[in-house]
DNA sequence: GCTTTAAAGCTAGCCATATTAGCCAACGTT
DNA sequence: AACGTTGGCTAATATGGCTAGCTTTAAAGC
């Protein structure tokens, strides 16, 4: 029994490629095991077992994901990043639509990689609103407002939630430039009022 | 071997209250079947299968919500009916944690009364909509809006996503507040101008 | 180059869940 | 009272995840 020379790297790399393929719901250790050329104990040796395996795979895409939406924002500011990341976002959910699922999942605390990659993706929706003059609580609630807006968008539209046969891009355009208006004029309970204000 | 006297209803109706007790992914037919004391395989003379019991779940939550979505929107126009709507559809994802996500599910088209409930509930967002001056495209684009960040906000706070100690409920108070503008001045990307932009 | 040893792979076996097939008893109808 | 429908059952199969424990590879050390 020649050796296939895996490693936890390789496994959850190779997940993900499956997970795309068959969808993040039908990523089983049975079929990765079989993609790899492997028994399915084996895959025991690299991961601790199925949960861990989605704790990994939610770390990798996670970090993709971050690396994407700062891609996407960097050299631009305002209405410009806020699309741009936007798109970036939405994009990866399309090419990746096993992956995209896993990046839900909440980081682990024992996971140093996980946790920077989820810090990472909210920090570049941080540096986005900052532009719109939105700190902290104000920043908070904006930021959970944004992932609500993109992640509902993502997952309605993969779940074939939008049945009509209006143009769900332009759908999607009208919901980022539906959340520039909001965050132009972020509501401050407070009465706080800054710099944003006053342009 | 005394009946027990189930029915396709009492069947779904039991299995709604189990998913709020035990949460929409640890419904199982087995505990299920537990629960109603009566060996599994018995389930399948009222339903045929788990898929078909996810979906009967499905048309049944639906239903509720937007049973709850019209009536808290009864009698109030514009941001008022917004929040009232808001409210409700969150007060409705606590309080049926594992009725909720079965709501997610695409209705299907063999069931009527399925069909029918989720576009009662679509109905009373374009509803509240309309009371913004948003019909035909602009409403469908809205609508998909309001679902996605409602939806976003509300799953992405059932996972756990939120870390910070910023409060949670005002957080939300401030996307539907952040909605609200969004509405008060939808893009028209067409350069459509209604009466909503006069006033 | 040989020995040793950690680890990567294996088989076998268990439990949970879903599903189908086919049997039997309860109960309503005639 | 007989009958047929139907709601319950047991048994058996398939898939998925997991553990235990064995074997062999291949790298490290002498």
């Amino acid at each position: 029994m020649p050796r296939v020379g895996l490693n936890q790297q390789t496994v959850v790399r190779e997940a993900a490629r499956l997970a795309d393929e068959v969808g993040y719901r039908q990523l089983t250790l049975a079929a990765l095991a079989s993609r790899l050329g492997v028994a399915l104990p084996s895959l025991y040796k690299h991961v601790r077992g199925a949960d861990a395996l989605d704790q990994k795979l939610s770390a990798l895409a996670t970090a993709e994901l971050a690396t994407e939406m700062t891609t996407a924002a960097v050299g631009r500011a305002g209405g410009d990043a806020l699309r741009a990341m936007a798109d970036a976002y939405r994009g990866y959910a399309h090419r990746h639509p096993g992956r995209y699922p896993a990046t839900q999942r909440v980081p682990d605390p024992a996971d140093p990689e996980h946790v920077a990659a989820g810090e990472r993706a909210v920090g570049a929706i941080f540096a986005v609103l900052r532009g719109y003059g939105l700190t902290d609580d104000d920043a908070v609630d904006a930021t959970r407002a944004l992932r609500s807006a993109l992640h509902g968008f993502v997952s309605l539209e993969a779940a074939g939630g939008f049945g009509l046969p209006r143009d769900v891009d332009r759908s999607y355009h009208q919901l980022v430039a539906g959340m520039d208006v909001a965050f132009r004029s972020w509501p401050r309970p407070r009465g706080t009022v800054d710099q944003a204000d006053q342009q």
